[in-house]
DNA sequence: CACATACTTTAACGCTGTATAAGTTTCACG
DNA sequence: CGTGAAACTTATACAGCGTTAAAGTATGTG
């Protein structure tokens, strides 16, 4: 029997969406507050006013929760790297991205695990949710390119870099800034580098790549 | 009554270290064989020819026996760092120590997880065992000192620097090298940043600290 | 009204880390 | 040599986890 997508289709989906979206909502508040591998599936549902098989009904497993975090998160982070002004001036864009990149991780410990740590063991976002990822990571690309910056080995020393900051500053002063101000000299540092090497193909050393 | 820690002491001591030995042999065994995330405590057991509430004899929790596989990784990633020969060549050295680093981490996906990642749920090392890891910190601290890099913000942002390739390279490229084969460049930018900034001052920018 | 579908619930399975209480071995000492 | 205490091992069990099967209940459609 062919499902028919009339009108009345349409209602199922859309009561159908929002009960996902009410228990995406229940296991944020719930993660913010205990925590990302604290999660629950009883808790939840107890949380989103439910009880357990019910959020089967809406998810296949608790890794497809995660995943729909993931790119509600991804989502979310992509709008706000979006946000960021162009003031022309490419250094202080530059710095503030990076800021607010930092800001955002260490404002959402829970996001920041899930988009960035892997620390649930066994997920792997959903090609869809990553998509928003990879969103998120063009917004970059672009702002390299209005500073000039458009080789792709360039772009990856640039997440290299700034997500090292993050994470050390993350995982070792955690509520400090011993990172975090060291952003405009990195930024600086990588900016002269650039301006330095900028299409100068840096002669690919050879190395022997076998080992241990 | 007072334990007397004559010979007989000594005699148990031993014993209980070989036998504490055995059990993390066992866990390592299993943790290369099937992930970090995987070790199980009956497993485990099964492993090292006991049962699981004998592995309690040994260790309060798993917990402790990821604290104890932390503290001989850490160990054995430290006498690995230390192995590296000093050429006199500075920045043929870092590049060789990164490379170590990188490859140490990419071959034993296991220990960097330990090491490095903070994987494990409610895993925190304890202060003995993460004292092997600073010493490991206090190795790159040294090699740096030798090319005439001291102050601390330059040591931190290496390692910001080193651990974000090794991250990326990772998380985005397990099995490649588009991370790896930007080791070279990324010690040249940090060497030259050094090097025009050694003990200037860098006028430490305010900004405001308060934001979402 | 009757039916099919979507939704929800109760109950349970197999797994986990951990705890308790009861054996069993082992070694120092009278 | 034999005894007693300590160390060790075991069987059994608990509470919690993610997940599933089957039974019940509402709901909009013909």
């Amino acid at each position: 029997m062919v499902k028919v997508q009339g009108a009345q289709g349409d209602w199922r989906a859309a009561r159908r969406r929002s009960a996902r979206d009410a228990i995406v909502g229940a296991a944020w508040a719930l993660v913010e507050r205990d925590g990302l591998a604290a999660l629950t599936l009883r808790d939840l549902a107890r949380e989103a006013g439910i009880t357990t098989p019910t959020v089967y009904a809406y998810f296949d497993s608790k890794t497809a929760i995660y995943d729909a975090m993931f790119g509600q998160a991804a989502e979310h982070f992509g709008d706000l790297m979006a946000a960021i002004p162009d003031s022309g001036d490419v250094r202080a864009d530059l710095i503030e991205a990076t800021y607010r990149f930092a800001e955002y991780c260490l404002h959402n410990p829970a996001r920041y695990q899930l988009l960035f740590q892997r620390t649930i063991p066994d997920f792997e976002p959903s090609p869809q949710s990553y998509a928003h990822a990879v969103a998120a990571l063009g917004r970059a690309r672009d702002r390299l390119d209005k500073a000039g910056i458009s080789e792709p080995r360039h772009l990856d020393l640039w997440t290299a870099l700034t997500t090292g900051l993050v994470d050390q500053q993350i995982s070792n002063d955690p509520g400090g800034d011993r990172w975090l101000r060291l952003v405009e000299e990195a930024v600086d540092m990588f900016l002269t580098h650039c301006a330095s090497t900028s299409t100068a193909a840096v002669e690919a050393p050879k190395r022997k790549r076998a080992r241990q």
